[in-house]
DNA sequence: TTGTAAGCGTTATCAC
DNA sequence: GTGATAACGCTTACAA
């Protein structure tokens, strides 16, 4: 390994003037500059991110936690899109993107110890147990926090229009007719879930349509087979099926046609379907989906932008602070 | 922050002595270690990675090129859910994941050097450009290695096992009857496209049945549209629809059958369609897909163990080791 | 402009 | 069993 002292002994100076041409000061004449520059290269110089940090107490990473006890791993469609996004982002500044963990070694740490040790200069947290003891400790230790999505409180959060969305899919059914809509709700657990199902009422009640709860259902998952079974659900709530389902997620949606097909209902002729997200697939199902889109890249950068405005402290830590991304209304087959 | 010197003044004694106890030395009598601890815990005292790191020369970090070039980024199924697993696995150990990049500040470094600068103890190849002129020099460092899918030269490689997946596919195909089988490859780049188009030919070939260039086309990528397109391409080629079609990805079928009805063809009444992946959604789509399954947990896991074994000298670095992971062949309506 | 030296928080060697 | 102390590679006052 070649170090600055080794580069100092060759080009016959002292490291800290080594130091200075490598971190471009101008306390190094240019020729000086040059010089090392030159005499680093031939040998193959790389720093020590270690050495580096110790010294200036700054370590360029930014920490993801990403938790996979809510089954809502990596292969999500819609976080993994968001991470995506942001990691390119932050990259393409030079910080380092890695995930945050509760071991390191044989010793376990809680999610905060674990951002000290490493001196992380930021977290985003995409994914996490709202209940997770340890989360509460790390949300008000100080650190620069972004979050997306699952409306954790006390942290700044980057999220969909869920309300707008909610309002462009239920009075799109309505004006097609539609005045039995149901909604197959996200799991409550989720923020997301209850801000579209609040929305959902919401608008109903200001087009002077009354809630009907059975009419509602909630979904154990975003994925298939709760929609699958939310039909059932619905079947056994309400004897005359609804004329138009409005599902918390594309994969509930898509669920959900299944099922329906499988009860011998058509869709969208006895029943329109309008899902949440825009996953790729959703263009390609039979029927095609009618769906909320949600711009992922956009919250992904949006969120990136805000940390890093946080670490620089060209933002305030605010709590709460929340910042809504819109969101689109695609009109495809299983409206028609 | 609490460092070994203020427990060690705390206490009253050595900082090495307060290391030792931290680290489970047996240097120190079990009452020193037991007090020094309770004062560690109660001050709040959390090590400091950097500080270790350089002392030791361990980072107890994983780094994961996942290059974002080829268009396949973390939203790709197949490659999130071998990370995923993956992640888990070495996590469990106490190993950090950390995104490699090729920028630090403003600096910009090859793969190779950033890996050097953080100190990685591996590296996890999950999706790269193979004509990055930065690799070799990565694959060649002597640095731990392990890679997966994309049949890297000189890296040890963890990979479904595309004969044994192609060609259950393929006899399950002829025993139905067909004979005039299609394969849509995936691109030629991709190293399992090759695989799986080899294997579709040796096959055929292996039954006596002649391989008609006609009916094999390339998808420009693994995703719907190449699919779709694909299809087209395959109509111009032959002036007869083949009876059956090969497809290298569960996306490409997917798009393959939307295209096949828009042409009127029935599936699988009038071509029968075979995917690769087995991709959650393959079971709910209309009709639902027959597929070749890839164990994705598995491949992260394997990996996860054989780069494990290497780093911690376990196992060798051989060159061009290529380890099997088994297929399974998943029926369903799209055969029929 | 350049050099000296202290300090960052650990671990590890070697006396005691 | 315990304690000095050097070393890890770098940055940064401060001195020259």
């Amino acid at each position: 390994m070649v170090t600055i002292y080794d580069i100092a002994k060759a080009v016959g100076c002292a490291s800290s003037t080594v130091s200075k041409a490598l971190n471009n000061s101008k306390e190094v004449s240019e020729k000086r500059k040059q010089e090392i520059l030159a005499v680093a290269k031939k040998m193959g110089y790389v720093p020590n991110a270690s050495a580096r940090s110790l010294a200036t107490k700054n370590s360029w990473s930014i920490g993801v936690l990403f938790s996979e006890d809510l089954n809502i791993g990596l292969e999500h469609h819609l976080f993994a899109g968001i991470l995506q996004s942001f990691k390119a982002y932050v990259e393409d500044l030079g910080y380092e993107v890695t995930f945050v963990t509760k071991k390191v070694g044989v010793q376990s740490l809680t999610y905060l110890e674990w951002c000290k040790y490493k001196n992380v200069d930021g977290v985003f947290i995409v994914t996490v147990d709202r209940d997770d003891e340890n989360l509460n400790e790390l949300t008000h230790s100080g650190i620069p926090i972004v979050s997306v999505d699952n409306g954790l409180l006390n942290v700044p959060t980057i999220i969909s229009d869920n309300l707008q969305g909610t309002r462009m899919a239920i009075e799109y059914l309505m004006n097609k007719g539609a005045n039995r809509i149901a909604h197959i709700a996200g799991p409550q657990r989720s923020f997301a879930a209850v801000e579209r199902l609040d929305a959902y009422k919401d608008t109903l009640i200001k087009a002077s349509v009354q809630v009907d709860d059975n009419l509602i259902v909630e979904a154990d998952n975003y994925d298939f087979m709760s929609g699958k079974r939310a039909i059932d659900q619905l079947l056994k709530q309400s004897e005359k099926m609804a004329d138009a389902i409005y599902a918390a997620s594309d994969d509930i949606a898509i669920g959900a046609i299944v099922a329906l097909k499988e009860h011998g209902y058509k869709v969208p002729e006895d029943v329109a379907v309008v899902g949440f997200d825009n996953i790729e697939l959703s263009g390609y199902t039979s029927p095609s989906l009618t769906t909320v889109s949600q711009q992922k890249d956009l919250i992904g950068t949006e969120a990136a932008k805000h940390l890093i405005a946080l670490i620089n402290k060209e933002a305030q830590i605010e709590r709460d602070v929340i910042k809504r991304v819109p969101v689109e209304f695609i009109i495809r087959e299983s409206t028609k």
